[in-house]
DNA sequence: TTGTACGCGTTATCAA
DNA sequence: TTGATAACGCGTACAA
């Protein structure tokens, strides 16, 4: 006994099966049409079967996030934000892991032709020209949370990184730290490279020079510790880290090194996350918006879904800073 | 122009459908067919329809992962476990978020009816008699990563907290530590409940009486720090958290407090997720095997849904003790 | 080995 | 308003 069909509700109600599609549907039905094909309904345990639907209208009503890692506690920011958004309009999140390789993000979004999911939401870590291309030529609507070139074409939300590094730079020089040192994720990587450069700018605009540099291999807790021994001990009065979990990284590392956060090195992360709020001492970090980029992101995608013909839209969400105790 | 079919393709080549489909699934065909229909695709640059297929074959290939809440870290640890061993049978994974509720989580279990996806892993926080029988009743396989009584008839993979419990007050006990107290989630939780017993059974066993219980409201960091003032300032030198959020909440109070951990108070998580690795200090956690658990609730998923037939199998998975710097 | 034709469960079009 | 029927794109008996 397998399950009823619309067929099978369809003669236990005595009626065809449109009438039993029209309802369901809520087209416009007798009274006692309703009411037939409701009890059948009912007696049957009749479920629409979603893979049929699919076919027949050419949609999931699912929705693809893929971020890089999902033990990044910024994608739960943003995967909350974005789930939030798509489930008030009816679609389901299909939550998807690339890993930090740009080939795995091509093959993601290639896969997307075969009809997975109606659209998709990608927070890509590295971009490269075949990225693009697969997205340009995706068969459904991408959005990019993240930075890609204009010319792509393709809908974009993205952080304003030199912003918030200025604003770090700003707090910083105001508690009288200019021995400033930064530790980046990999610059090959698009946010990576958009700090390193924020980074420059920002300490520029305060005529300072970088008391050290230094680069972990991948925007992870363990990377940071790792690196952390590239910042020349006592260099530096205050370090600020790629993301919230490099920043963790570096001040178990400053503790094993004898120092205190912040009356030794002030410490300030990026993406105030819920880590940086859990963090001890609870880290300063620059909040660049994840919730929101989230929010605009899924609803861009929804308005291409509904339109795919309407210009591509770039969005920048400012940042701003949450002050804790890892900085005086 | 849209996306072209097997027809489109078979018509390119010069072909039947049937031998298109027959060379896209490695069915016997001469040199020369495969071929034809390979550059045909090429040229076409056709794809399959995964909705198309999953009507026919009546399979999604893909499997829906329920959790309570994304931004608890042993969910990811769970996560990477068991998208891994699905990944490697050919399956893709949804992750869902149910939220505390238990009438999400039977809506969830209803809703897999509508065939979205071919199993369902679902890890429930709650459980009362409309979920069991919303499981039991399920049109495709479910895996309870948790505990739920053996009448429901389903495949079951759980943790052994008691034994966690004991090993956690053992160290404790081991460590001069007598006073010992236990701050709980919601104890009509099924974690919490099997704490809650566990911790008690513990402590019987060491013929000590509580320092203290208190309850969270929530498995959550914001929820430990609320909590921790309901323990009595001064009145144990050890406390047992019923995971790690809660227990890094409780650090920080207890650094609010001017108490040092783990000189004043040692303190204990449980799940040894990554979190634990980076609190600080480092937090001695219990783990229970998350990502064990995963792996072979995957594996019971892929069983059962190869063999509906065979008898529900119940894993109990072993703790063991991860020490680190928050015990002396 | 290859081709024809049907069915999967649903929605949408057209007559009645 | 309702009912019969044609798609949607694919896999697969069955026949050739």
């Amino acid at each position: 006994m397998s399950r009823p069909t619309i067929a099978g509700v369809a003669r236990a109600a005595g009626v065809s099966v449109a009438s039993v599609s029209r309802v369901l549907n809520g087209l416009p039905a007798t009274e006692e049409m309703v009411e037939r094909v409701q009890r059948a309904v009912d007696e049957l345990g009749y479920v629409p079967d979603a893979r049929a639907r699919s076919l027949k209208v050419g949609r999931t009503f699912q929705l693809t996030l893929a971020v890089a890692d999902v033990g990044n506690p910024v994608y739960v920011t943003m995967m909350r934000a974005v789930e939030e958004v798509v489930s008030a309009a009816g679609y389901r999140l299909v939550v998807t892991t690339t890993g930090p390789d740009v080939v795995d993000e091509v093959a993601l979004v290639r896969g997307m032709a075969r009809g997975y999911a109606d659209g998709l939401l990608i927070s890509p870590l590295r971009v490269d020209e075949d990225l693009v291309k697969s997205i340009r030529e995706c068969e459904v609507p991408v959005v990019v949370a993240g930075n890609v070139p204009a010319k792509a074409g393709v809908d974009t939300v993205r952080a304003n990184s030199p912003k918030g590094m200025l604003l770090a730079v700003d707090h910083l020089v105001a508690k009288d730290r200019r021995r400033i040192a930064f530790l980046n994720g990999p610059a090959d990587t698009v946010p990576g490279a958009a700090r390193a450069k924020g980074f420059a700018e920002a300490l520029k605009a305060h005529n300072l020079e970088p008391a050290a540099v230094a680069e972990a291999t991948d925007f992870t807790f363990t990377a940071g510790r790792a690196a952390a021994p590239d910042l020349p001990a006592g260099g530096f009065d205050a370090v600020i880290c790629a993301n919230d979990l490099l920043a963790v990284g570096v001040m178990h590392e400053l503790a094993a090194a004898g120092l205190e956060v912040p009356a030794d090195v002030a410490v300030v992360g990026m993406d105030d996350s819920e880590l940086a709020e859990q963090s001890f001492p609870p880290l300063t970090s620059v909040n660049l918006g994840s919730a929101e980029r989230g929010r605009r992101a899924a609803e861009l995608l929804l308005a291409r879904i509904e339109d795919n013909e309407r210009a591509p839209r770039r969005i920048v969400v400012q940042p701003s800073l949450s002050i804790r105790r890892s900085t005086p």
